[in-house]
DNA sequence: CGCTAATTGAGAATTGATTCTCAATCGGTT
DNA sequence: AACCGATTGAGAATCAATTCTCAATTAGCG
């Protein structure tokens, strides 16, 4: 058992080298061709694993379809450019949500997300 | 044509009494007390013209399905509840958010959602 | 190398949200 | 009250994301 198939290495080192959220369509491509052939039946597969042993976190946002990303454990949010639909992940945090809570509520986790242009967009 | 319907007065009366996100389904339940036999795609139907005159918007969160809320002008951003799934308003925004952009980027909205419990499910 | 269980790819199937279809009914006007 | 186009409800259909099915292939072990 705990087979490593070439397809599933060549999944996990793409998504390590494309360094920012991906949909499972982008990592099939992007995968593909070091693994030709490449179903995207595996892709979700292999997904499903790495997120179950924390190695990959899933993200969703509003507005576009869900992306995944390297669990790096660093604390980060993300940007999605409303021009080329890609995701970029955003270091530091504003904090001071806490404030935000109406009484009685508990906070355990939050979010951002900044909509926008991004770089390449821009230019 | 512009007919107002009892339906669609129920909807939207039942929308701002409820005072927060809600989703298409709980609003159904909800309307229904006033207008029996109401039909989801009433309701759909209703929201998809509200939303494109402005009166409601949808709100989109990862977690939960799409919420919606009348659009009272004010920005705010969102609690999800993790126990009852239920969505809420927050007032106030720490701002601070465009410090963390990269260089080159541009930011035209942003979000952001708490999630943790609500005093309901506290208590 | 040969075996056996795990994995894969292709396409069908499922899921949840939303939209469409169409006959019956309603709203607003005369 | 009568008319006619708009709206409604029920269920079928669609859509995008994801999962399942199953025969063929592959990984790891002796």
């Amino acid at each position: 058992m705990q087979l490593k198939t070439q397809q599933q290495s060549s999944i996990l080192r793409v998504l390590e080298h494309l360094g920012r959220p991906v949909t499972p369509q982008e990592l099939l491509e992007a995968a593909s061709t070091e693994s030709p052939g490449l179903g995207q039946a595996t892709v979700y597969r292999a997904l499903k694993r790495l997120v179950e042993t924390g190695e990959v976190r899933k993200i969703e946002v509003a507005g576009v379809s869900p992306h995944y990303e390297m669990e790096r454990g660093n604390h980060h949010h993300f940007f999605v450019c409303e021009s080329c639909q890609k995701m970029f992940e955003l270091d530091g945090c504003p904090g001071g949500f806490r404030k935000l809570l109406p009484p009685g509520f508990t906070m355990s986790s939050h979010e951002v997300i900044i909509y926008g242009t991004c770089q390449s967009c821009a230019a």
